[in-house]
DNA sequence: GCTAGAATCTCTAGCCACTAGAGGATCAAG
DNA sequence: CTTGATCCTCTAGTGGCTAGAGATTCTAGC
């Protein structure tokens, strides 16, 4: 171990400025430096960053990701908030996918529906004009 | 007709400052203006603010809209570009459409795992912790 | 005409989670 | 000892707004 940004990088699949961002709003310890002023890193670090990158991909926010790091700390402790803060995300991701999915039929109408000629026969800037045009209500 | 940024606001849903960052962005005109300094809009507005609006909740962003909103002023043009403007903002709403699913899979199946016990046997940190643990790779 | 309160004005700064780039220092290999 | 990759700090930019300060203007009632 002891490794430098750059690999600490490559290994967790976070970008080097993403990393000294992480340690800069305090998400990452600031690390030991070398005589050269260089950031070195250890295991602790992998984990941790692995952790957060892991936790972003399923799209919880910094602040979650705090919360979660912070409670990963306390093995003792009750897991009912990590529980309650996933519940409450995935409620939010179903939320977007209904929401994608209203707007996916919405798009695909429109599209269809536009005869390929000229702009004064388009579907599409027509529908876009005209919230009337709307199947859907896409604005819940 | 001779409204104020108030009223525009309310008839188009569109908020009062999100109005002047349009102005500011150049996606609308400068209206013109009364003796005291205070803008005034007429029709026009109202039908622009609402496409931008419309174009904005399909997700459409704005230069896609800027693009759309010059095309429409063009009757006698073909639609092409505007329906290729539309395909590929579709497909992009498909990719993010199916991301969210298979997060959601994942999220779900960390959450139903858990025991509600104590962190140090919690699937969500675990989960969070270890990329080993996907069933699906969400990391497209 | 006067006054009160709602609405408007400009301007700056903040949000989120990064990303980009300048200009310089340091490190590892040959 | 040189080369070139990597590292450092710092500032500024991204998108699409939103918030707030502090000043002005408009409108309705008296």
């Amino acid at each position: 171990m002891n490794l430098p940004i750059g690999e600490l990088a490559r290994r967790t699949g976070v970008k080097v400025p993403t990393i000294r961002f992480y340690e800069q709003i305090g998400l990452i310890a600031a690390p030991p430096r070398t005589e050269g002023n260089q950031r070195r890193y250890g295991k602790t670090e992998i984990d941790r960053l692995n952790f957060i990158r892991h936790a972003r991909e399923l799209g919880f926010e910094v602040d979650h990701i705090r919360e979660l790091l912070a409670m990963s700390q306390e093995p003792q402790a009750s897991c009912h908030q990590a529980d309650s803060i996933a519940q409450s995300h995935l409620l939010e991701v179903d939320r977007r996918i209904e929401k994608l999915k209203r707007l996916r039929g919405e798009l695909a109408r429109m599209i269809d529906e536009c005869g390929h000629g000229r702009i004064c026969d388009c579907r599409i800037i027509e529908v876009l004009a005209d919230h009337g045009h709307c199947a859907a209500d896409h604005v819940a």
